[in-house]
DNA sequence: GTCTATATAATGATAGAC
DNA sequence: GTCTATCATTATATAGAC
């Protein structure tokens, strides 16, 4: 009787090698490396793919398919995004999915662009829902505090990741989601800051910026 | 009359030539490229510094020092370090090394991780300082909330870097200091969530854990 | 100190047999 | 569909002339 695994085509093996390579060395691995872990040949993977972009660009879609899917699951609790990512980087199925998606982000390209900009959304949306709900405080730019948000907690992953020595992402991710949870927590509850002159000051500044200093 | 560049010897125009395209193009980039950039041959990169590892190692030493001196300027005004590193990314003398050590944070290594430590270690002494003079609310874990805010800070910018169309890693710098500026303020006057309740569930929780679960 | 020329290894791309 | 064999390019490393 076969197994889902040998049912896989070849094609379908190339491209979740290149997933898991390319997660765990960055997209400079080279194609015979991706070929041997496959148990393909070279020639097999230009025959499928074309070329090298041509395989990141699958495995770029199948990870986007990859993250819609988890969501589905994974949403149906109604937690928020930081919440979502920490149920994922603690499931080893999701390994091979959060490896890629750390190295995107490290690495620039689309489908972080995509992966990020949705992360941004997703997050505005809960935070409008939840200031709705009265839980979270209103925001003079709702839109710039999610992507800020976003941008610091994902960034805090990635950048813990690429100073790991651990060669793991996945595992640094889950360092990074734990030591964070505590001072996150502090600041969303109390803040940072006594007294709030320093935000006036800056909102007056802002209103009527000396010259057009606003973004020099 | 010779200028100040005229004097720079060879060995000091590669290690230049190095820092600006690595900052440019990250550490793949190759000797050749170097060495045209310098006007000078492939030999002599070998000759001066060995290898490209050697060649690299000079560099991040030449980093550490130009941060070492734009500190000292720049702290003498006694600002947090988030401004320090937007007076650095706001002049165009800091530019080479603010590129280059934004590439540092994605790709990793020694360099990358003394820079970031320094930071989270400055960022404590200030806070410690601020929380004394009654400016910034004393945390339950001081040291985890300036690692938390540091690599949230550099993380954002090093993600927007890794993001942006723009090649120019000190524009993606100024346009993610610029883009957290009210956000950032906006969350350490007034936090996030209305009540405490998260915070005070949590630490209950870490006080005892069901299970060892506390890392699982 | 600085160069040219070359060695050696690895890469992605290609052609064609089966 | 899958393979082997090879090409062209590029990388770093090396040797030795001037």
């Amino acid at each position: 009787m076969r197994t889902a695994a040998d049912d896989l085509m070849a094609r379908a093996r190339i491209r979740n090698a290149a997933i898991d390579l390319f997660g765990r060395e960055g997209f400079g691995v080279g194609l015979r490396a991706i070929a041997e872990t496959a148990g393909v040949s070279l020639g097999l993977i230009r025959h499928h793919f074309g070329s090298k972009a041509g395989l990141r660009e699958a495995c770029d879609t199948q990870i986007l398919e990859e993250i819609r899917a988890a969501k589905e699951e994974q949403f149906l609790e109604g937690d928020p995004a930081a919440n979502m990512l920490r149920n994922l980087a603690s499931l080893e199925q999701y390994a091979p999915m959060m490896r890629y998606l750390i190295q995107a982000m490290r690495e620039g390209g689309p489908l972080a662009r995509q992966f990020v900009e949705r992360m941004i959304a997703d997050a505005e949306e809960y935070t409008e829902k939840a200031v709705a709900e009265g839980v979270i405080h209103p925001s003079r730019d709702p839109g710039a505090r999610a992507r800020f948000l976003t941008l610091a907690m994902l960034g805090g992953a990635v950048v813990t990741a690429a100073l790991d020595e651990d060669p793991e992402p996945q595992r640094s991710m889950r360092r990074w989601l734990d030591q964070m949870t505590l001072p996150a927590l502090e600041l969303y509850t109390q803040g940072l800051l006594t007294d709030s002159s320093m935000l006036e000051t800056y909102m007056t500044y802002m209103k009527d910026p000396p010259d057009g200093a606003a973004g020099a």
